[in-house]
DNA sequence: TCTGGTCATTTTGCATGCAAAATTCAAAAA
DNA sequence: TTTTTGAATTTTGCATGCAAAATGACCAGA
């Protein structure tokens, strides 16, 4: 187990005790902090595939009961982090490529309907706002700073979804790339394509502009198609 | 609360006396169990919007221990069934007409990525099976039988989607569903453009056995525009 | 050495206990 | 009459207890 205990033994006595915590108003409730650290334990690698998740050392570990480390544990395996085994317990979730492909499909696809939704309902503010990430992606692109143009396309993407006005859809992609973010395939889909993409965020930008939503969910459509054979080109190498 | 305790008393006597429930194995968890439950009467309105979710009068009327109640509780939360306020116990949201449009642009966006992987995907067994529902919806709309015509028009769409090949598609679709179904909105769109999308289907079905991706993902995109305008309408009158 | 079986230990799933927060309701004050 | 206060009650959130199931250690016999 990829696990950090950080001093189980204090922490358990610091549950055992009596010692106050602070008062229960000022915090967010116990099995969502367990739930946010868990997830980031996860996405993070902390916990990797295939590791075994015992609620009483996690109880342990997290210095809280083991009730809200199980209530967090079921929500993870919504959220399709983790697999609850019956009476097996729970284990994080090994994304075969299979998965991590679909998901990505379904990614796409709401990201182009984002792109259409955009088009027609984008705000000026934030069309100027996208128009500054996007120009500083053309310089970090242009420097080969692969970093700085990953952030920034990355941001580009939320504030695309953003842009498209539909909580539902805003809440249903977080909850996605959370999924696809962890392991190494993000990484390995982001490395590809990286002139190619450039040129789509340039007609995508373009369609933006004119408010062209027809346009702007051609541009994603062709995306949706050249990330399913980006990623078939690297898993199959 | 529009609750139906089929004799919380004796539920509470079986629950809290020694009485055997089945063994454990053959049973499963019962916080699955429950979640369906609870799923069911919000669905069915058993359970109506705003409704206050009391955790011991439900454990009480199911017989099983709060634990697992609250663990369902916090899962349909995160379906976005019920919202969880810290403190103040659950209430079965309700969604509001923006939310409800918003749920349903989402889902005729994941039905258009459905339709154009489908296109490419479908096993001909697939397509037989379609084009059975289909001529059968036909029938049913020739004969004016709008029951039948709509329990076929939702068996051809989750046909449509299982045969894009990709799980969580499917998955995320059926989450969707659940969400939409509930209250009154899905009759109220359904029983719009009732001959217009007749005329969609037909055009679906021939790219379908065309397999046209192209041709399939844009009368569905024609689907999701007419749906938006639908919403609108029936919203507005 | 390998197989199968028994028993001790650990883990899981649920029930329940308990303190803090929220709600209610009645009586007092404005 | 309306508002305020505050004590009693209910409800919530978490901790913990306990029985059933799973795991693993050990040993006997093939």
């Amino acid at each position: 187990m990829a696990q950090t205990p950080d001093s189980p033994t204090k922490a358990r006595k610091d549950a055992a005790s009596g010692m106050k915590r602070a008062p229960i108003l000022a915090r967010r409730p116990l099995h969502e902090e367990v739930l946010a650290q868990l997830r980031d334990m996860i996405v993070e690698g902390d916990l990797a595939a295939g590791d075994r998740l015992n609620d009483a050392k996690l109880s342990e570990m997290l210095a809280v009961s083991r009730t809200p480390v199980r209530e967090a544990l079921k929500l993870l395996a919504q959220e399709g982090l983790v697999e609850l085994l019956p009476r097996r317990g729970a284990r994080v979730l090994a994304l075969s490529e299979k998965a991590m492909g679909e998901l990505l499909e379904v990614i796409c696809g709401i990201e182009r309907l984002a792109a259409e939704l955009a088009a027609d309902r984008m705000s000026q503010d934030q069309l100027d706002h996208m128009e500054r990430l996007h120009a500083r992606m053309q310089q970090r692109f242009a420097a080969g700073d692969r970093k700085q143009y990953f952030k920034l396309n990355h941001e580009i993407h939320l504030l695309l979804v953003q842009a498209a006005c539909n909580d539902a859809l805003i809440a249903l992609h977080a909850s996605l790339l959370t999924r696809v973010r962890r392991g190494r395939y993000a990484a390995l889909l982001a490395h590809d394509r990286w002139a190619e993409a450039m040129t789509e965020h340039e007609e995508l930008m373009a369609a933006l502009r004119a408010h062209d939503a027809e346009r702007a969910g051609i541009v994603m459509a062709g995306h949706v198609k050249h990330t399913r054979e980006a990623l078939h080109r690297a898993l199959v190498s």
